[in-house]
DNA sequence: ACTATATCTAAACGATCGTTCAGAAACAAC
DNA sequence: GTTGTTTCTGAACGATCGTTTAGATATAGT
């Protein structure tokens, strides 16, 4: 039995997920990793084999994290339009934001790689469906429950709320005027309410 | 009299854009900006200082150029709703946009760099405000018209529409599913012709 | 034809890139 | 205390980074 690591995996990729997510993959050299991870270089390529693994294992952690932290409650059994909203909320209120100044670690990564994707496992892509599916899941859900118009097409409102988040990731990374961060979000919220069907008179 | 230079400086800057467009800044070497632009290298260093110079020339031309053809339909006098309307069914005619794979420069640019600024000019916030006060300034002359509902605020609804061509160009850039791009497009449309005061009975 | 000057060509600079290596240190088992 | 093994330390590898340089070439003026 020789010498014990003085780190945890975990821990590392929690902190590759910010480091990544403040200066995406070009924009981090391996030295700033060893600087932010507190491991020396060795070890960093002993534990993941390269800068690309560990970009892939910081996604996945996003993945799983963020992601679902964020939309897990759009995905849950039962969700409506109250955990969209919700959502819409959370994002609109920009000077509160954990995201402020850094955004979503998956759409930069979409905007950095562009067609490209920088791993063959479609993270960028799943993103993409993620996003849509947990607008889609949940509106659907409203819809079963009778509490959207007839009107409504949920497979349509999924794509514009998907819009509506990426374009609020865009701009709460770059710290665009807190003002047309929130009006954005207050805007997309009164569509949302729009689309609640009215009571029975 | 010496040597003549065997390039134009207004078709490198053209080229530059192209290749900052699909690649970034820190993804563009120097490298790759001669084999693109087609000139030697002391040439390069001559014409633009560096590569940030060039960076910097680009995102002004693409200003310029680019996102005049685009928004200023918009800042134009007597711009209204017409004009919001075929800005988004442009972005919303995925297959056949120029921005396919390849998005909006300065919206890349704002991803890249996040809340850092590239350059002391701020681009990027200029950006911002250019997109916002384009969709502002179209809908306050469609206000003034009588041509919106008396209820809707053109500086709220120009946050929004900014979020959502933001969306847009991310989805575009990374080449996301045309029919979540299509359908994105198409209820912020819906949503712009409901802003629309009802003709009188 | 010669000269002065500007640009091109090819190479190189110092620094940094991502990654690997050799030896030292730390550890558990014996 | 010794041994075998794993990790850490510090350095270095080959390649590329952005930028500069020296000499060659092309050009206009004389």
């Amino acid at each position: 039995m020789g010498r014990r690591k003085s780190y945890d995996r975990d821990v590392l990729v929690g902190k590759a997920v910010e480091i990544f997510r403040d200066h995406g993959f070009a924009g981090t050299s391996a030295e700033m990793l060893v600087a932010g991870l507190g491991v020396n270089r060795y070890s960093l390529y002993a534990e993941f084999g390269s800068k690309q693994a560990l970009f892939e294992a910081a996604l996945q952690r996003y993945d799983e994290e963020v992601l679902e932290r964020n939309f897990g409650p759009l995905e849950a059994p039962g969700a409506g339009i109250d955990e969209v909203r919700a959502l819409l909320e959370f994002f609109g209120s920009a000077r509160e934001s954990p995201a402020s100044g850094r955004g979503c670690l998956l759409c930069n990564t979409a905007v950095e790689f562009g067609p490209d994707d920088p791993s063959g496992a479609g993270f960028v892509q799943q993103y993409f469906e993620r996003l849509s599916e947990a607008f889609y899941a949940a509106l659907s859900n409203a819809g079963g429950k009778g509490e959207l118009r007839r009107s409504v097409d949920p497979r349509e409102e999924a794509g514009f709320f998907t819009a509506s988040v990426l374009g609020l990731f865009v701009m709460l990374r770059a710290k665009a005027p807190p003002t047309v961060i929130e009006s954005a979000a207050r805007v997309a919220i009164g569509h949302l309410e729009a689309l609640r069907a009215k009571p029975p008179a």
